[in-house]
DNA sequence: CTGAAAGCGCTTACAG
DNA sequence: CTGAAAGCGCTTACAG
């Protein structure tokens, strides 16, 4: 069990103080070059790396950011945080990715813990019962930036970083209007989300606006079985309107193409399919699914921008929205 | 920006020392059960909550576990890390995860880290062009135990927690002999992956035993589309003699669904199908595809009792192989 | 240009 | 039963 090398270490063999090298590290102008040279040079060769806890316990800064998501299997979770990571490398910060596992609970527990150890800052994508935003208050209070994307809360002053839901969900609607459909099954998630309530109303606006003649029904699953049964039971059984299903996100997707692959229908067909995704779960069945795309590295990068822009001082509340492109598959 | 509440100041509003608040807090029998009464009730008012760089510069100890997986956007790594953190909270450990990107760099940078900062131990799933484990070594020497998993190293004289590749590939051709398929088509991964060549040597032995007559091809793809390319030119114009496809991982199952759906075929009746898979993408498809289970779950049950015994000091380096059962859909 | 000293927030051997 | 003191490994204002 060997000993890290320390400052001191260092010191002792080239008979200077622990500040001089110190200094020298971190290349400070005081220090002569002949000195900074030979610090320099035994530090290389003993692979001298500071002590992070000592140098967070002096600074109380932690050069850290965390991200905390509600789970992990998450091909949008998993771009925002590569684009985070791409750039934080950048600036010298590392990452370290917390899951809450959509339980507000250990969300708590994640968020005291990130305030313990000061880091630097916090994305987060909340959990769907987080109610109290109270933690994220006190985090705001000891200078920790919070910046909410995808899953934000309700309260308007603090950063947030979004889906453009409405935008999504409108060039979705937009695309069923311009192929002519006339009877229309809109499948979305939990009534309670937030997320929900802006896809459904802008996704029927755009409708009703686009012409009211069609058949537009909306549904509402809260699981990928859900929203399986509905679509067996809501598919006419005869299709001789032009028929589409629109589904609000790749868990319902999931849901409706297997009650599609169970009927043995074939969009586009016999219906049209279109969705609002990652484009994960549509690159998978053929034809591709077209779909509204969701992007996560999108959402990292102008959070990451936003965090930067928090930590340097200007930090007024901003949401910012990302808008959304149609990605062509082939199933409408 | 508040301080967080510390240890002196709670000594001070009581008039007591700090050494006694520290005693009182962590219940050392030294103190009365009145002064700690007191002291606690403080504690639990202004949220004192122990600082843990303090500690850790103090006790060089963390009470932290690293786990680092190339990708996080899988469905194995993902339950593999919830079985780590449901043991590890019960320990009154916390989790922090790491992503490698697949990058020997970055797995090289994480691993500095994780030894600056004194993790109590690693888990980790290699990438696949690891091949200096002089890094493992070196955390071996500061009291690290490091337990890999599913990507290990060849290096003998370590711990490595697997999943049962021979036994996935074994019970997959077992399943295929007995529903007496004449003509299979093994599709596999690179070849230079060792899994590739456990799951290839030990389904090539199964078939071959199991019945000499059977006409095997296998195949080497490396992408999900190149696997959709190989499927698309090998599956028989006339599928007269009973034909099955195995697939040996997800990405490669992901390639071949797709040709098949491209061709318009229908498992189980115009071929058998069947997979090795932690049972995510089986699911989307109906029916659902039949597959040999590796769990990540079960491997990280296993992982953890492996590390509380390395950390309570028995750490004789051991392989422990996880066996996979059939789980059965309804594509073969 | 370099060093001595204080202090970040804790723990613990030692003394009383 | 309680406290004073040393020390974990760093940084930095102050002095020279």
């Amino acid at each position: 069990m060997r000993q890290n090398p320390t400052l001191k270490k260092i010191a002792e063999k080239l008979n200077v103080s622990i500040s001089t090298v110190s200094r020298a590290l971190k290349d400070h102008p005081d220090i002569s070059s002949e000195t900074k040279k030979k610090i320099n040079e035994l530090a290389e060769l003993i692979e001298y790396d500071p002590n992070p806890y000592a140098i967070n316990l002096r600074t109380h800064s932690s050069k850290e950011f965390a991200v905390v998501v509600p789970s992990l299997s998450n091909f949008f979770y998993h771009s925002f945080i590569s684009a985070i990571e791409e750039d934080a490398r950048d600036y010298g910060y590392s990452v370290i990715i917390y899951r809450s596992s959509n339980d507000p609970k250990i969300e708590q527990q994640i968020l005291k813990s990130c305030r313990h150890k000061r880091v630097s800052g916090i994305f987060i994508a909340i959990t769907s019962e987080t109610t109290d935003i109270a933690p994220f208050l006190k985090l705001d209070i000891h200078g920790i930036p919070v910046i909410f994307f995808d899953k934000v809360p309700q309260y308007e002053s603090c950063n947030k970083i979004c889906v453009g839901d409405e935008h999504a969900a409108s060039i979705a609607a937009e695309e069923i209007l311009k192929k002519g459909f006339r009877n229309v099954l809109g499948i979305f998630g939990d009534k309670n989300m937030s997320i929900t309530q802006a896809r459904l109303q802008k996704f029927m606006e755009v409708m009703r606006n686009g012409n009211p003649e069609i058949d537009l029904k909306t549904v509402h699953a809260r699981s990928s079985e859900e929203a399986e049964q509905l679509t067996l039971s809501l598919i006419p059984d005869y299709l001789e309107k032009k028929f589409a299903i629109f589904c609000m996100s790749d868990e319902i997707l999931a849901g409706t193409m297997k009650a599609i692959q169970r009927k043995r229908l074939k969009p586009p067909h016999d219906l049209g399919l279109i969705g609002i995704s990652d484009g994960m779960i549509p690159s998978l069945f053929y034809p591709e699914i077209t779909y509204a795309e969701t992007s996560g590295y999108n959402l990292g990068k102008l959070a990451y921008s936003r965090m930067m822009r928090c930590i340097s001082g200007s930090s007024f509340a901003q949401t910012i929205i990302d808008q959304s492109k149609l990605v062509m598959g082939g199933s409408i």
